[in-house]
DNA sequence: AAGAAGTGTTGACCTATGTCAACGTTTCAG
DNA sequence: CTGAAACGTTGACATAGGTCAACACTTCTT
């Protein structure tokens, strides 16, 4: 974790987030840009543990993350990647302060903003536009999350990439097909195939 | 639709699900339950057709609601099923007003509590504790959806239903082999097979 | 009350996809 | 720069679960 950074760099990409939503002053978003902290975060670290409680949002300067499980067999299934310009934590465990039971990891060398827990829900309390920002996020992320799922129900293996590629276009040549593959819920054997007949 | 019923009796719902979540005095939940309005809906009634855009958040008194798509073959699939105490609405359409891309639907006979969009982000707007509600309303919806896309994820039939068994017992009682087979993503048939297995 | 339509169950069969293994290629640590 | 480890691809094989059909049972409709 770096020091904080007084430069206006850094914050850019999520004055341009908020500026597209709302119209704040300049003085208003350098107070929002505040409770943000740049951190750095290298290739496959992992930022929030299984079992550990989640206290930190995060915002993506540069680089990916995602949400994971692993199951009793040791099996990996990916649910949530995060790109440049979007926001991600653990939210069961950021809401609710119990124990995760998902690992946030990033999988790029990653540049990111973080706000802790008690800053966000000052700021969503405190500030109109930011609680109405965050009621964007859940909103987007719950018709994201719904469309997911009966987006794949009843799809084969070829169907379910399609979808991606259609709705995702950039998922496939960022991600590892292994972590595709437990996005998708389809083995990287399977995937590997369906994707050499396009 | 019926004329707007000035018993309190209607609201005692809802008025427990709202004093359980924050202290309110008796005057602001007047207030609050006086935009919502009783509608009676038949079993198998349609609440919002597709390419319909939902204008409506339905709280339920009694009776269940469900979500479901059609595909191209003629296929259902079921995305949500909600019952007494909770709320529905087609959200994707109802937050964008776009036409939706799914069905709202009863399932049984059913006494609802009908709130229009207008009235509702209003209500979020000016009441605090109602805004709250519907933050509260979304991240449950969000963190469930992400439940159920890793809880399933990976897992064979037999899983899904004991998973469904554990995390919402009164499912399997209300809803139809053939409603519950489409929510699981299996064929009723394997559904029953399964079941007969315990 | 009776016929029609829909639902649940079960069997026979088939296919998509998982598993496992082999092998070449890329990535990474020292 | 080099060896080890991880990854992607492909083939052979096994299997969970889909499809289709038959039948009994329930429920709507009139």
């Amino acid at each position: 974790m770096q020091v904080p950074d007084t430069s206006p760099l850094i914050y850019k990409r999520l004055s341009s987030y908020i500026m597209q939503r709302h119209n704040i002053d300049h003085e208003q978003m350098k107070y929002i840009c505040s409770f943000f902290h740049p951190v750095s975060a290298k290739r496959n670290q992992i930022l929030v543990n299984y079992n550990e409680t989640c206290r930190i949002y995060y915002f993506i300067n540069k680089g990916s993350l995602r949400l994971f499980t692993v199951n009793k067999s040791g099996l990996e299934t990916s649910r949530y990647f995060a790109f440049e310009g979007m926001f991600i934590t653990a939210l069961p465990s950021f809401i609710d302060q119990q124990p995760a039971e998902e690992f946030l990891q990033a999988i790029e060398k990653s540049e990111l903003l973080a706000i802790t827990r008690k800053d966000f829900y000052e700021m969503v309390r405190t500030v109109p536009e930011f609680g109405h920002i965050y009621r964007e996020i859940l909103e987007i992320g719950f018709v994201n999350a719904q469309k997911r799922i009966y987006g794949f129900q009843g799809f084969d293996a070829l169907e379910k990439v399609k979808w991606l590629i259609k709705f995702q276009p950039k998922f496939l040549l960022r991600v590892s097909n292994k972590m595709a593959a437990s996005y998708l819920g389809m083995s990287p054997s399977t995937l590997s195939r369906v994707k050499s007949r396009l």
